[in-house]
DNA sequence: GTAATAGTGTCTTTAAGACACTATTAC
DNA sequence: GTAATAGTGTCTTAAAGACACTATTAC
């Protein structure tokens, strides 16, 4: 990387460098908000941090950009440093730069959210920088450290809006679920209940979801059937 | 600002400074695309590049961020600096960070849109590092320096989408305006025709304008009634 | 009166919302 | 048979979309 000195830069030439009172120091970071349904519950991953700042308090996973890396880079491989995950569906969803958010540095974070099935994760409780790992019911999440619950809530948002708009509640499922199941994650993650017979006809008549052909097993009560999404892809549908 | 040491920081004690290798010379900057409507067609205000990178070559208004201001903030004094508007709304969008998008330094892009009357502004054609300016039609904009047509791009798309999920239009008029004045803001953003009887009924309904009592004058031809916006403020409302 | 554009109301179609009974399983 | 939960259809209400004629002005 080619680099300048500040003066040219200010003076409106060509080069500028991070040498620069204006402006030195800085640092892009991200952050990535993971969701997931458990028992009807939605929650979210987080760490507590084994070194300082805030040592001992919680946070998002998150960590610096490397240089050789795009941001969008960075979030995908945070997610599988915290949880194993390759692959995952992540959404960029809002920069957070106040001025002091960061202690050791000019800091802006850009935010990502991911939802996945837990079931696929197996955390690591224990790592070089943290003490330990939860998933945390967005009821109860904790004082957090640095701004963090301003971007979890702003995540939660997100999360709602999304789920209103497009298809993205496929990736809480990996394999197939059966309506009363997927109603529970609408009706988790939206905080409201439906109808059962106008959640299906919704569902069905805009096409997202198909029966397997399968039913439950063993339930104690009749068996319900299973159904996939007609789509693998994210889409953007207005579904409530 | 405290520092700390590269190795402290990686080692993951408490300490980073901006003099790694892996995350040296990264710097934050802001782009604020500003549409406005001019005649039925909806613009963007454009500035040619005084200085290099890319003399010459047009961009979207923007600047780095500095260490005692947020990245709002830098959006606002920004949009101040090129149009002299102050108290304007805009939005943060997006946030872009490629790894060489900039060939100065690592620079990650917070992006904002804002929506403005162009009649209140007077453009400065030449300043420090820009040597013109203009507005332009978002069907004819031409190649860009850096990935600001992505850029822009993607704001188009944001516009739409708060176009028809806000009251953001009424931000395009500072004062009064006629029902077809406003069908046809609508119409160009948008992209499509509304039918004239529909169109009232609907934005009546919504409660989002009113008559302001007063008629078009030196028309030649029916005077059209006057309108405002109910609203002075934001409101998130679904419109179309 | 002509040209130009503004203003207005009804019918049809589609989507949303409310609502209650029958079916299947384990025990 | 009892408890538990799944599956299903119709009616009502609200919103969207299609559509044509009259009103006012400058010239």
């Amino acid at each position: 990387m080619i680099k300048y000195s500040y003066n040219q830069f200010i003076r409106g030439e060509e080069n500028m460098d991070a040498s620069n009172p204006l402006y030195e120091n800085q640092c892009i970071h991200v952050e990535v908000v993971v969701f997931t349904v458990d028992e009807g519950k939605v929650k979210t991953l987080l760490l507590q941090r084994g070194v300082g700042p805030f040592l001992g308090e919680w946070i998002v996973p998150g960590g610096v950009v490397f240089n050789n890396e795009s941001i969008d880079e960075a979030a995908v491989r945070e997610l599988e440093e915290k949880t194993g995950l390759k692959k995952v569906f992540i959404k960029q969803f809002y920069a957070f730069g106040e001025v002091n958010r960061d202690p050791r540095m000019r800091m802006v974070s850009v935010a990502y959210l991911a939802l996945i099935d837990m079931h696929k994760v197996d955390l690591q409780h224990m790592t070089l920088k943290t003490m330990d790992s939860k998933w945390c019911d967005i009821g109860d999440i904790p004082k957090l450290a640095f701004d963090h619950n301003q971007i979890c809530d702003r995540a939660l948002e997100e999360l709602r809006h999304y789920v209103i708009n497009s298809n993205i509640v496929k990736d809480l499922f990996y394999k197939q679920f059966t309506m009363p199941e997927l109603q529970r994650v609408y009706e988790t993650i939206l905080d409201r209940k439906f109808d059962r017979r106008n959640f299906r006809r919704k569902l069905l008549s805009l096409g997202l979801v198909e029966k397997t052909g399968g039913i439950e097993e063993n339930s104690s009560h009749r068996p319900a059937e299973y159904y996939r999404f007609v789509k693998d892809e994210y889409e953007e549908i207005d579904i409530f």
